[in-house]
RNA sequence: GCGUCCAUAGCUCAGUUGGAUAGAGUGUCAGUUUCCGAAGCUGAAGGUCGCAGGUUCGAUUCCUGCUGGACGCGCCA
């Protein structure tokens, strides 16, 4: 239990001895310090209720309420907050579970089925930045949910299948036949823009590419192999930038859109026989009345065209009934695009109208914005082109090695080359992670690679000056006794003991940056407690207390940047 | 036309079922190192929370309207 829950449950038990059983604690992290470690502000909303004086009210509750151990002082402040100061050895208490613990003590909740559905690429084309926020975002959430004990699938559903394959192939052979194809396909963007060039020239060759779409789907042995080529190769691109990246994906968590080529016929019967399918047009469409069109009748989705291919919203609805009837996920994350965010409004209300998911099984389109560049438009290269994800990150390494050689000539070269990997890497990370996903963002070198100010190298910067007092302090006494005194160490104690709100509030909401905001201000409150409390010429006890403060901060950074996919240095 | 999201300090962003004097970072200015990494810490200045109403003890938060912006709305994904 957190310390939120504790005290909400505390404070509700005297508000329904108060008279108020029905009213909510609202417990929160007090604003200021001079009001306390925590707040709770629901007395206010009580006596409205009641029609009482707030301020008596909350005398009674006071009264009524039990925090003996928890809290040494609580206060009843402005029209009727309630000001809890925790006691010193309550933090010091909780700490030690913390300590002995590598999930530091978090409690962890009946683990469910869950996936996350990430990153999902083209395969025809080669990653570029528009891939980079669902591949961050949805790693950062699939750790963060495997940490709290749930059974996590990672899904990537890669853009596997489809018309532009037929074009891809037919290229394909050619260059096999008039050149050299292995070479044509180590710049798969390339090859894409020459293909599609053939396509849009060459009647001939337009034709030979649907007739491969066709015997795509239809399952020719001949030109199901070349396609798997393709994808092959397509594939180790992806490979490379996720390794480069660091993030948990890998081919055990692809499953393309290909993979349900055999369940659209049977989409389209489920439909055809629940009723909701008819004919529109010569496509099999469902009307959905939730939704409107331009002309205010409902919104139709095509789930079956006009000359009988299938469409993104068919295979989405397969991918749900997959994921329920062989799967039985309780809990599917997709990690997708805002602007998308209307499809997945229709796919999961027809997913629930058409029996593909129960109840049961929360859906939830995990939106985000558009990475931009600096001129407030979408993130391109000054001529206008998509930016590569493999070039962008090779970038940034190589303006973090810049800035680290700067910073720490000393250092020797390969040392200074895989802190810049972690550096660089870590800081595109964490631009993106925390900001609100929401919301477009602003991709901005050097506020990023600041080594100043709420950024990853900041955060890795505090790590290594912790670990630095243990390799001149020798060995340490990880559990040993926290024992609080000055307030700085108070505070670092308080932030310590908050991380299990975090990493739960985390879990439900998908919002990475509530995790980043923490693990700042963790960076803050720890500066401040080694400004203000020295740990080395200390002694006895207090050494040992400040000992286990600093170790146990070292290992919620790193634990919590992991889960960002972010790593952790000695030195740097 | 309908729908979704957004508008907070010069800039980049937080703000948790409505709570106290709206917070960080950056930038600017001023301090701070005989002492564990100063990539740090401390302080100051900086706001009509887009505009106008409404709900109430209390609104950046909820409701309505308006302005301004991004995105989406049938055979691409």
């Amino acid at each position: 239990m957190t310390i939120s829950q504790l005290l909400n449950q505390r404070v509700q038990a005297a508000l329904a001895a108060a008279g108020a059983p029905d009213a909510p604690a609202v417990i929160q992290p007090s604003g200021k310090p001079e009001f306390g470690d925590f707040q709770a502000n629901g007395v206010m909303g009580a006596a409205k209720a009641l029609k009482t004086n707030p301020r008596e009210l909350a005398a009674k509750v006071v009264a009524a309420l039990d925090l003996a151990g928890i809290a040494d002082k609580v206060e009843i402040a402005g029209p009727g907050f309630i000001n809890i100061h925790l006691a010193p050895e309550f933090l010091a208490q909780r700490l030690s579970a913390a300590q002995s613990d590598d999930a530091l003590g978090i409690a962890k909740p009946a683990p469910q089925k869950v996936m996350v559905e990430y990153s999902s690429p083209n395969l025809a084309k080669e990653m570029h930045v528009g891939h980079l926020r669902s591949t961050i975002i949805g790693d950062a959430i699939a750790r963060v949910l495997g940490f709290v004990g749930h059974d996590v699938q990672r899904c990537n559903h890669v853009g596997d299948w489809g018309t532009q394959f037929g074009m891809l192939v037919a290229y394909l052979v050619e260059t096999r036949q008039s050149g050299d194809a292995e070479l044509e396909l180590a710049d798969l963007e390339n090859f894409y823009r020459k293909s599609k060039v053939r396509f849009d020239e060459d009647a001939v060759f337009a034709d030979t590419a649907r007739q491969y779409v066709v015997k795509l789907q239809g399952g020719d042995a001949e030109v199901l192999a070349l396609w798997k080529q393709f994808v092959e190769v397509s594939m180790q691109h992806c490979q490379a930038v996720y390794d480069k990246l660091g993030v948990g994906l890998d081919l055990a968590a692809v499953r393309g859109e290909s993979a349900y080529n055999d369940d659209l016929p049977v989409v389209v019967s489920d439909l055809r026989n629940a009723g909701l399918l008819v004919e529109d047009q010569g496509a099999q469409v469902v009307f959905l009345p939730e939704f409107k069109n331009p002309e205010g009748e409902p919104q139709a989705m095509i789930i079956q065209k006009k000359d009988g291919g299938f469409l993104y919203a068919t295979t989405d609805l397969a991918a749900v009934r997959y994921r329920h009837r062989s799967l039985d996920l309780k809990r599917v994350v997709y990690v997708v695009d805002a602007r998308q965010s209307l499809h997945f409004q229709q796919l999961f209300t027809l997913s629930r109208k058409a029996g593909f998911a129960p109840a049961d099984m929360a859906l939830e389109h995990v939106a985000f914005g558009t990475m931009m560049g600096e001129d407030g438009k979408p993130f391109k290269t000054r001529s206008g082109d998509t930016v590569k994800l493999v070039e962008l990150l090779d970038e940034a390494i190589e303006r973090a090695y810049t800035l680290v050689s700067q910073k720490n000539p000393d250092l020797a070269e390969d040392t200074r080359r895989s802190i810049a990997k972690a550096v660089g890497i870590g800081a595109v990370k964490y631009a993106d992670l925390s900001k609100n996903r929401t919301s477009d963002y602003i991709f901005n070198w050097d506020t990023m690679l600041a080594f100043e100010g709420n950024t990853a190298p900041y955060l890795q910067y505090a790590y290594t000056r912790v670990q630095s007092v243990f390799r001149k302090v020798g060995a340490v006494n990880t559990s040993a006794a926290i024992v609080i005194t000055e307030p700085a160490e108070k505070q670092l104690a308080l932030q310590l003991a908050q991380f299990d709100e975090v990493i739960e509030s985390v879990a439900s909401t998908c919002q990475p940056h509530q995790l980043c905001a923490y693990l700042f201000n963790l960076a803050q409150q720890f500066s401040r407690f080694y400004e203000a409390c020295p740990i080395l010429s200390a002694e006895g006890a207090a050494k040992d207390s400040r000992l286990a403060l600093a170790a146990l901060t070292a290992k919620t950074l790193k634990t919590g940047l992991s889960l960002l996919g972010i790593a952790v240095l000695e030195e740097m």
